[in-house]
DNA sequence: TCGAGCCGTGAGAGCGCTTTCACACTGACT
DNA sequence: AGTCAGTGTGAAAGCGCTCTCACGGCTCGA
């Protein structure tokens, strides 16, 4: 910016605010913060000085001394270009945002796809930007929930992390719960050739979503499913499908651990000459809007998103405001929502 | 934040690696600000210090002093729960923030659903968060853009304004193209009672689509289309083409201003019993991913979103640091994607 | 009547950084 | 030798805010 048109753009401050009101800068301060101790008759001089210049207060010295930015970052850990294109993430996105409003809070939307962006990010918090941080679709291996708790930043989690870490709290779905509906829907409609396309190995989301299955499968005392692994992509989940058909071409149901990859699975399996449902049963996980429009209508289980955003982000404001880690709450329950694919 | 807490978190300062590179401070700030008049020994003693302190500079302290956050905020002025929900407009987001990576600025998504939102948008852009502001998806009569504008906060839309602003740069999409494509396929196809959705009557995207959609058919000689109105949602889309089916029962095509209110149409020319294509023929707009999956799969008009995104960004930086709108670039070209709606 | 206590207020320090300014100190030219 | 740029450096002044502290004025009980 050009120094005349910074110049330009500078804003009344507290002090003019101050001269105006004829009150001292510290009155003003008062005002702003809500004080009860200022004088009613100082408070409505000050307010309309307020009003009348317009002011504003200038976020960067207040958070200089404050050392609170009222801004929390959500991090989408996956590659870019996959992030917020992934509807679920993109819902939860929306819904983080929408739970902020009217806290005064504000939510800074960053994606951290390989160790370079991680760095940054850190970098990025370190410098003060965020109070906290939010962070969705963490893997195994990801080194950043260690290093923002290692650096006393108030964290909280998406998903129930593999490796416990003390100090994080989390927002979980019973995924179980989910799992085992889909396992007795597929046995009670007679199928018998299960298999289940499970999402990464370095994920709780996929882990817990394929050993639901396979545990409920079990206690109904049916032969455990035919896997193959992806993901969370369409294109991962068509592939697994074609892998799937190859090691059991009779199989006859198949449960997939997000919808995005149901949508590949169908296409794949449309390729084969398969039916859906007649000779395959598809049932998907998460229930995203695309889920409604395709051919056949995806049957699928739904995630209370709304829900767990709202949970994320009152634990993340909790651990902000008392610099503690706020116990995680009960798993959220999921729902079969039936529809025409299985 | 307990205190505590706050004094476990705090960062060595710059007075800090001054002093354990036994310099003064303004030689460390030279240093982080990369200044070409720094000695070599002692830029070395400081780049040492700083990785060995593992030294964050505090980005409140320096905007405090450089006035500028070196961060921009994307506005989705849509309601909340229809913004980034949107497949056109996440896909934007996503877009713009990949196009932001290694400029070392960051992204702030704000939803503006209502005037309330608006002013505490106003509010958190004056009050110095952010450097400038990317406008997606602007009603006419929407007073965001020029309340911007009067601030000289620099500001780039997402689209044309209905209503010229002087000042303001954007990024147009040759809307008037596309539409001419798909009056055209229609016309070739032998599809002869024409009918359209178009979107609000107060956003470019919609009025532009309308308009062109229109020339290019008394371009062709061909009789105007019968038009219904929607509101870019799936609901509207469905709605709008219940009004179409009752108002000319016997219409064989349809356009639609964007690829949701398609969805809806789709569902709704179903319920009618109409088959797709056979009976009426259905072409969208936006080409986003959810297209493809549909049954059946929707012929499109294709929006290079990633390029407009690019260039947003890019003229947002460059307003930034010139502190001069930048020229609008010319309209981005569409392109007919066939599947098989229509 | 007087000190204790309370309340509203202003002075002023300081948050961590950038940036101007003045001050050495060099080497090159009169 | 004596001036003159040029170069690297540090001291110090803020940026706009919050918050501690001290102080004047008040009420109230003794």
């Amino acid at each position: 910016m050009t120094s005349s048109a910074r110049a330009a753009r500078r804003q009344p401050t507290l002090a003019t605010v101050a001269a105006v009101a004829g009150v001292s800068p510290a009155t003003v301060s008062r005002v702003i913060n809500s004080s009860p101790s200022v004088n009613a008759d100082n408070r409505e001089a000050v307010e309309n000085a307020i009003e009348r210049l317009g002011y504003v207060p200038n976020r960067a010295a207040r958070s200089l001394v404050t050392q609170r930015t009222d801004s929390i970052a959500l991090v989408v850990r996956e590659p870019v270009g996959f992030g917020i294109v992934d509807p679920y993430l993109s819902s939860m996105t929306v819904a983080a945002s929408q739970s902020l409003v009217g806290s005064g809070m504000h939510l800074v939307v960053m994606m951290a796809e390989n160790g370079e962006d991680q760095a940054e990010l850190a970098r990025y918090v370190r410098a003060g930007h965020v109070d906290g941080v939010m962070l969705l679709s963490v893997h195994d291996d990801d080194p950043l929930p260690q290093q923002l708790l290692r650096a006393k930043i108030p964290t909280v989690l998406g998903a129930r992390p593999m490796t416990p870490l003390a100090g994080c709290s989390y927002v979980d779905v019973d995924s179980h719960g989910g799992a085992q509906m889909v396992a007795r829907r597929f046995v009670t409609a007679g199928r018998t050739r299960l298999s289940t396309i499970a999402g990464p190995r370095d994920m709780m989301a996929g882990v817990d979503r394929l050993n639901g299955f396979r545990t409920a499968l079990s206690e109904l005392g049916e032969p455990p499913p035919v896997v193959a692994y992806g993901s969370f992509t369409r294109e991962s989940g068509q592939e697994a499908m074609r892998v799937l058909l190859q090691r059991d071409p009779s199989l006859d149901a198949v449960f997939v651990a997000n919808d995005m990859m149901a949508l590949g699975a169908m296409s794949a399996l449309k390729a084969a000459g398969r039916r859906i449902p007649d000779d395959v049963a598809v049932v998907g996980f998460d229930d995203v809007e695309v889920g409604r429009h395709t051919d056949p209508a995806l049957t699928t289980i739904h995630q209370p998103i709304a829900e767990q955003a709202r949970l994320l982000v009152e634990m993340m404001i909790g651990q902000i405001r008392t610099g503690q880690a706020a116990p995680n709450p009960a798993p959220l329950p999921t729902l079969l929502v039936e529809r025409q694919s299985g």
